[in-house]
DNA sequence: TCATCCTGAGTGAACGTTCATTCCGCGGAG
DNA sequence: CTCCGCGGAATGAACGTTCACTCAGGATGA
């Protein structure tokens, strides 16, 4: 082996997150996949059972990825407005950088596959991982700065137009600059202050 | 004829809508369909004709279906933060109602089809249909009652955790009682208004 | 009124294509 | 030579779409 820059499973991940960010599951077909990874069809299933167990694979490593890009020298001792802000701001930066990343695990939860998961965590009490931080933050506030609402409600108040700005940003239809991501955080704080 | 009760054209658009909600359009054949329908499999490219045309017919319908239900009987003359709460409630009143509808726009516009249909929309400037009372809600309020920020944060802000809110609660996950919908849409309210 | 023809909605077996998955043979490393 | 990692043709299942056919019911003519 001379080349071992890139280990083959790796370079399959790799390309199945792209083609699967561009044109979704369904049309992404194994073939392709073999092309773009430049690997024959046969390699994909040495390393993954199935297609299934591939795009499992994949949200795997994608949120990581995203929970290490939000952990990673949070300055935790801010007060609660700026802590919040300090963590959407991450979010919406890291997932407008890695549009893949986004359109992936955006598809990803809302395919069987994702939600499935999502389902089994919530049954079996855990947290999704990559909402880590924010758990935390929503558990351990100062007292007297958020309102008393439903998980649910934070989770939804904060995500929710995340997700929509990001949609429209990758789309085309917003440019996504840095005083509108400032905006759009002061606006999720001033959903759940009190 | 002697049931002349439905149309057969409207018994598919029923039976397409139930079926692409519940299994999304790639695991929605045909032949399933014009089972459900109990309807010859010719019968529905007699009046389709092809399936990517049956579901932007489905789409059309749902979304007259839902700007009926958001503009019927609004009252336009309660100040702006009542006039917004009500939209909210209304918006996530009917798709709480109505899961099916829900699970075929969320598909339907996270999927080619729909991106397509908002893209081109968005370059002929023209709104989509179902936003109208939104739309016309963020470019008419009373002076000095709703930040200064853009149309797509206004939308992200609104549509975005409502989104977010209804996959949890039609996923079980949340239980979207009036109270919770009330602080919904009060938070929604809390993050765009002055 | 009755017999006959005609129309077109309705049907579903058959077709061609696409895709996930398998498996056999190649070729380099040990 | 023997493995073993690898490629890609082969396979069969599933799907969208077509089309030759059926048949109920209206129209026509006697």
């Amino acid at each position: 082996m001379v080349k071992p820059c890139k280990s083959k499973p790796d370079v399959i991940l790799q390309a199945a997150l792209e083609l699967f960010a561009e044109n979704g599951f369904h049309c992404a077909p194994i073939s392709q996949l073999a092309d773009s990874a430049k690997v024959g069809v046969g390699s994909i299933y040495r390393y993954f059972k199935d297609k299934d167990e591939l795009i499992h694979a994949v949200s795997e490593k994608v949120e990581q990825a995203l929970q290490a890009a939000l952990t990673e020298n949070l300055d935790t001792t801010l007060p609660d407005r700026q802590r919040f802000i300090q963590l959407i701001t991450r979010l919406i930066d890291y997932l407008n950088l890695n549009p893949q990343e986004f359109k992936f695990l955006e598809q990803y939860y809302s395919s069987p596959y994702g939600l499935d998961k999502k389902h089994a965590k919530f049954l079996r009490q855990e947290a999704i991982d990559e909402l880590n931080p924010f758990l935390s933050f929503f558990s351990n506030p100062q007292s007297g700065t958020i309102k008393k609402i439903p998980l649910p409600l934070y989770l939804a108040m904060t995500f929710g137009p995340v997700v929509f700005l990001l949609r429209d940003s990758i789309s085309g239809l917003v440019t996504l600059d840095q005083e509108l991501i400032k905006q759009t955080a002061e606006a999720c704080w001033d959903a759940i202050k009190l």
